[in-house]
DNA sequence: AGCGATTACGTAAGGCACTTGATTAAGTAG
DNA sequence: CTACTTAATCAAGTGCCTTACGTAATCGCT
């Protein structure tokens, strides 16, 4: 841990920066507000304030009618949003995602190609077009990014390098982030795909509100993703999550919908997930044989997410991926299981946020850096 | 997270903190060291520094000879180790242990005392009869103390309370921090034993340095500690650990010891350490059916670890509790195991703090309250 | 329309903590 | 004994925040 100390100017900075929060977490404030809610007097709240306009990063806005009060009318002044902007890349195993969003975390543009099977070099290119792409939808140059943030499949070391990766080929190895960043002019930041998607359910999804949470992803392959006090947690290695080579048949789930859709359609070569999407609709049609396969699934996933749950005692679970469109159907089972099994059972819900969430992650974890130079 | 903001009191307090600190860390230092350390002028050091005299943190001390450079002399100051100190008690399933150790980390007095089958009433007098013991050898009062420290077993809520126990008959429910607090006069901090051991392996064991940290009791039961981030990890229940109920055979390694010492000496009644004793007895004395039992032992504590090392990815298994003393008959196997099947194998030791590492963690968790109250 | 009550704005004076810079003190090396 | 080096001491001076007081703008009541 750093041991802080400074001169007068560190308290400039840490009021100012405690200003800009504050304004950043209510809509409008005014001076009055702000200086209260800071615990500074009200001269240094105006004089920050004014500061932070002249920077740009905060404006006054007119009154609004109703909510006039007695009194001398304040001024109003709100966080300006526009005044920078993050994008997020989603790479996928078969798109290639970005989204733009302002200050305030609103998303201003978005954008998504096919990402087939390319060499490494041509999938670069294309991940700075279309970086470039949204960012012209925005209004923005790629130079005024605050940051980009870039979410892979594969196991990403701690300086964004793609140590693994089965899922596209030529990709392991490839230095992403220095890349990346010698081809863009702003800061990027790459991470796998897992944390950032738990990231993105803890910012607007499933898991707002809980700080340790057991992400998993159901696809193709299976992956899991830990937030742990509210933070992804990345491992030693940056291996955290990485369950494929898991022993024995822990994780191996995907052989009951394999073994009924091969049952059912015998002959038909299927991806795990063309399996998974076979099995579920012929479930949802009411087919008990694809029911009890489904269930099946399920279970194993609840056995495996035990292993977990004692150990880590997280207060949610979250399913994610393509799977968990199947909602209950999926869910439930877990639920019992781990309710069968757990002192203290963790809820388990169904991600609502379809295919974004490792975009989503993606533009929170640009934030994250671009907060972190904001508030120093 | 808070948003910091304060006057200008707050550099005093910032600086000063961060004085106290260096001079905590260094065994002596000049005031030109503290200021430059500190990044502050010499006069605000030395200011800082005759306050952190006048109020019993920090003394001047004597020249050395032999280190003198040239130039005036320099005062000495040093960290006052004296001037507070704290107390770890261990409540285990046989012994209640505890130790008084000063602010500088340097234990000073240690006693314990048989922990037999009593009502919760009269373990709670035990226990605070313990404190006063211990403080009194190391020539301090209990209400002097800056904090008392508690590990017990079973699931310890955030409030200090044990919410079950099964080693302990009676002790489920108790609110011990409350109790112990209104005991003893002093600040009263209780957590799960198995926490702070592996808090006590980061400390002065064989975690020293690793910030990801899997810590495997074994002895008369197993259980886990987890080091994530280089702070225990509670958990949404403050359940975190908690293997006893794992579900299947996942856990269930003991069975191997059990058959073994059944069918060496059969009628024999043994508890699950005492046929972990025997068999590593005869293991050692060169029996290769013990051998083989004692392999299996490991193997089978190697694939529940391995459930927890690919997902949590951490640097460092630790393997504590009294089997540990078995050494690599013990570790070998889980170390061959999981360079087999991981990605990235984590080292596997095992502890050599045995069984004062429940006592020594809570130590370093009271120092810890110590050291949160001290730098603010 | 005028007046008090209320609330916010704006400015001035004062204090605290830190910094810089000059001066004095106390040793060592030659 | 002198030169050099490093530490201690003292005296401004600056930045930031706070308290205090006067001014401005609006509402509600008479």
């Amino acid at each position: 841990m750093r041991q802080q100390s400074g001169d007068a100017s560190l308290l400039r900075r840490l009021n100012s920066a405690a200003i800009l929060r504050i304004l950043r977490e209510h809509e409008v404030a005014t001076l009055s507000e702000l200086a209260r809610a800071a615990r500074v007097s009200r001269p240094t709240a105006e004089v920050i304030v004014e500061d932070l306009i002249a920077e740009g990063w905060a404006e006054e806005c007119a009154e609004e009618q109703g909510d006039r009060q007695r009194g001398r009318p304040a001024k109003r002044f709100r966080f300006r949003a526009s005044s920078g902007h993050v994008v997020g890349v989603g790479v996928g195993g078969s798109t290639l995602r970005a989204m733009v969003c302002d200050l305030g975390g609103t998303i201003v543009a978005a954008h998504h190609v096919p990402n087939y099977a390319m060499p490494a070099g041509e999938r670069l290119d294309a991940i700075v077009e279309l970086v470039a792409d949204v960012a012209g939808r925005a209004g923005t140059a790629v130079a005024d990014l605050a940051a980009v943030g870039v979410g892979t499949t594969g196991v990403v070391d701690g300086a964004g390098r793609v140590v693994k990766s089965v899922v596209l080929p030529g990709w392991t190895g490839v230095d992403l982030q220095g890349e990346l960043g010698r081809r863009l002019p702003a800061p990027v930041l790459v991470e796998n795909d897992m944390r950032l998607a738990v990231l993105a359910e803890h910012w607007r999804g499933t898991a707002r509100g809980h700080s340790d949470v057991v992400y998993l992803f159901t696809g193709n392959r299976l992956g899991i993703g830990l937030l742990i006090g509210g933070r992804p947690h990345r491992g030693a290695h940056a291996a955290s999550g990485e369950i494929g080579r898991q022993a024995g048949d822990q994780w191996q789930a995907f052989r009951h919908l394999a073994d009924f859709a091969m049952a059912a359609e015998p002959g038909e070569l299927r991806t795990h997930r063309q399996a998974a999407d076979f099995a579920l609709a012929r479930a949802e049609e009411g087919d008990a044989g694809a029911a009890e396969a489904v269930r099946a699934f399920a279970t194993h996933l609840g056995a495996g997410l035990l292993t977990l749950v004692n150990p880590l005692d997280p207060e949610l679970v979250v399913i994610g991926g393509s799977l968990s469109r199947a909602g209950d159907l999926l869910v439930e089972p877990i639920r019992e299981f781990l309710d069968d099994r757990c002192l203290y059972p963790p809820k388990v819900v169904a991600s609502t946020l379809g295919s974004e969430s490792i975009t989503l992650g993606a533009i929170r974890w640009a934030l994250n850096h671009a907060d972190q130079t904001l508030f120093t």
